[in-house]
DNA sequence: TCTGGGGTCCTCTAGCAC
DNA sequence: TCTGGTGCTAGAGGACCC
């Protein structure tokens, strides 16, 4: 029989770790404020705080000014203020972060075509894929950190390691604009003093798990057996744990990832009560889902209903199709069975809608079942039903008749939609300051790109890209009736005061982002250097 | 203080077939 | 015919990440 000792030292010698620090793990530093500190000169250096602008807004990301003050990432809006209230409230510009983060990843595919992005801030690059052999580690961060600041005048910490593990806590150490190489006899003094809490896993939860084992740092974490950490945290995290704790993880660089799911889901700045209410809502969230279920395959096999009520419980449901589908009648009923089915009573906070078991063949999928089944749709359900596969009925009995296919069309523009929060956001000047203040509105959501849209107050959201006919760019300050507050001003520009028009007498139009401008082409009187 | 949004992965449980 | 064990799959929920 094996004893539990012999179980742990065989997952240990099955780990095959490398013999040199060659993972780099790559950090934009308060990405989303840094970018917007880029592209609002008059931001930077200033406290900014980009997120939900709504009265139930989170942070996304604080600028270094703001963190100073105590505002944190998932930290609610209205705390971050009333902490930092010279703050510039702002809501994300997908599309500007995304061209910086293609920017970032190319400067990485300079280095290694090995290139994994983990999010839109962060990337790992497997050092030893480097077309000219494997660079010192030191040289390869420095690079990267120069080639960056050079085309997006952004900076980024860096980590090397052995391994994912260490190059991604080395990244973290000496933020921002840090380099850290962790060489592998140094390994243990770097990471045994370490608190439990900066090992990758480990969240509020399993803290606590731990806290109650008496286990606060990593040296901590590697005095405790396999079996006491597979019995306290599952099977799989206690053996990941386990490895972790001894900086083992032979998890490879890997440079394409499979999609498993695309939805969107929405918080409602005042509760929803009703059926027809929620259903109404529900029919908006489909819409985002579905736009980003079309980027990522456009089929899809389930549909998850996620209910979240006014006292934070959250309920999901799900219909699961015998094929996958592409069919937005279908995915749409389905979304809304599977709301009923986690049944509407209690005031909703929010409503989510994501999609599973994405396929890109579904449509092949139909077409052989046109062929096979001369029959109506039902009838091929039903047939497949028995097999294995199985749809969910709503609480009300059986599926009440074919598919509308008037249904869910989707919105004509097939823009990107932001997922930005329903609000109407206004933010009051008070020369360089910034203060804050926000009008909630239900049931007008920003639904779709609005970009070429006449701006008003509807559409108007803090910090977003407009254009006039002879002032040039600038972005949203605030709107309040026909009256916009507006800085005209671009990373190519000085400063702008912020000036005040009459959206009847001067109108702007919501543009997108410019894109990235490299400094070099900034002038050099108004460099940040300069 | 009062908790976003888009994801991934894991665990537990139940139903079903063998 | 009934029962129990096992393996598979799906659903639900939770933890975590950025």
């Amino acid at each position: 029989m094996e004893r539990p000792g012999d179980q742990a030292q065989r997952l240990v010698t099955a780990v095959r770790m490398r013999d040199a620090a060659t993972v780099l793990h790559l950090d934009a530093d308060a990405f989303f404020a840094a970018v917007e500190q880029r592209d609002k000169p008059s931001l930077r250096g200033k406290p900014v705080l980009v997120g939900g602008v709504g009265g139930r807004g989170v942070v996304s990301t604080a600028s270094y000014e703001a963190r100073r003050a105590g505002a944190r990432s998932a930290m609610p809006m209205a705390r971050a203020r009333r902490l930092t209230p010279a703050a510039a409230v702002l809501v994300p510009r997908f599309a500007a972060y995304a061209a910086y983060s293609q920017v970032i990843m190319g400067v990485l595919r300079e280095l290694t075509p090995a290139v994994e992005p983990l999010s839109i801030d962060e990337a790992f690059a497997d050092l030893t894929q480097a077309p000219g052999g494997t660079p010192e580690p030191e040289d390869a961060a420095a690079q990267v950190q120069a080639r960056v600041a050079e085309l997006t005048g952004l900076t980024v910490s860096v980590g090397v390691g052995r391994s994912k593990l260490v190059a991604k806590i080395a990244s973290d150490l000496r933020k921002p604009g840090g380099v850290v190489v962790v060489r592998p006899q140094d390994e243990d003094d770097v990471l045994l003093p370490l608190d439990v809490r900066t090992v990758p896993g480990v969240g509020p939860a399993t803290q606590g798990a731990l806290e109650r084992l008496g286990v606060r740092t990593v040296a901590d974490l590697r005095r405790q057996p396999l079996d006491t950490l597979t019995m306290t945290l599952g099977e799989a995290h206690g053996t990941g744990l386990y490895l972790m704790s001894r900086g083992l993880d032979d998890r490879p660089v890997v440079t394409t990832t499979e999609r498993k799911s695309a939805g969107a889901e929405r918080t409602f700045a005042v509760d929803l009560r009703g059926r027809d209410v929620v259903l109404s809502a529900v029919d908006d969230v489909v819409d985002e889902a579905l736009q980003r279920l079309e980027r990522h395959g456009g089929a899809a096999r389930t549909v998850v209903a996620k209910v979240r009520y006014a006292d934070f419980s959250t309920v999901t449901r799900s219909v699961t199709f015998p094929h996958p589908t592409a069919s937005d009648a279908d995915l749409r009923d389905a979304a809304r069975k599977a709301v009923l089915a986690a049944g509407v009573v209690e005031p909703v906070r929010l409503l989510g809608v994501a999609f599973h078991a994405l396929s890109p063949h579904a449509q092949l999928a139909l077409d052989l079942d046109a062929h096979l089944f001369d029959a109506p749709r039902r009838a091929v359900v039903g047939e497949h039903d028995h097999v294995g596969g199985r749809l969910a009925e709503g609480p009300d009995g059986p599926d009440d008749g074919p598919p509308d296919d008037t249904a869910g069309t989707r919105l004509p523009d097939g823009s990107t939609a932001q997922g930005l929060d329903d609000v109407v956001a206004e933010l009051v000047e008070d020369d360089a300051r910034l203060v804050g203040a926000e009008k909630a509105v239900v049931g007008r959501p920003l639904g779709g790109s609005q970009v070429g849209r006449p701006l008003d107050e509807s559409n108007a959201r803090p910090g977003l890209d407009v254009e006039h006919a002879t002032l040039g760019r600038g972005w949203v300050v605030h709107v309040r009736g026909r009256e916009a507050t507006v800085r005209f001003e671009t990373a190519l520009t000085p400063p702008a005061r912020s000036r005040v028009l009459d959206l009847d007498e001067d109108p702007l139009v919501l543009v997108d982002p410019v894109g990235v401008t490299p400094p070099s082409a900034v002038p050099p009187e108004l460099r940040d250097d300069a």
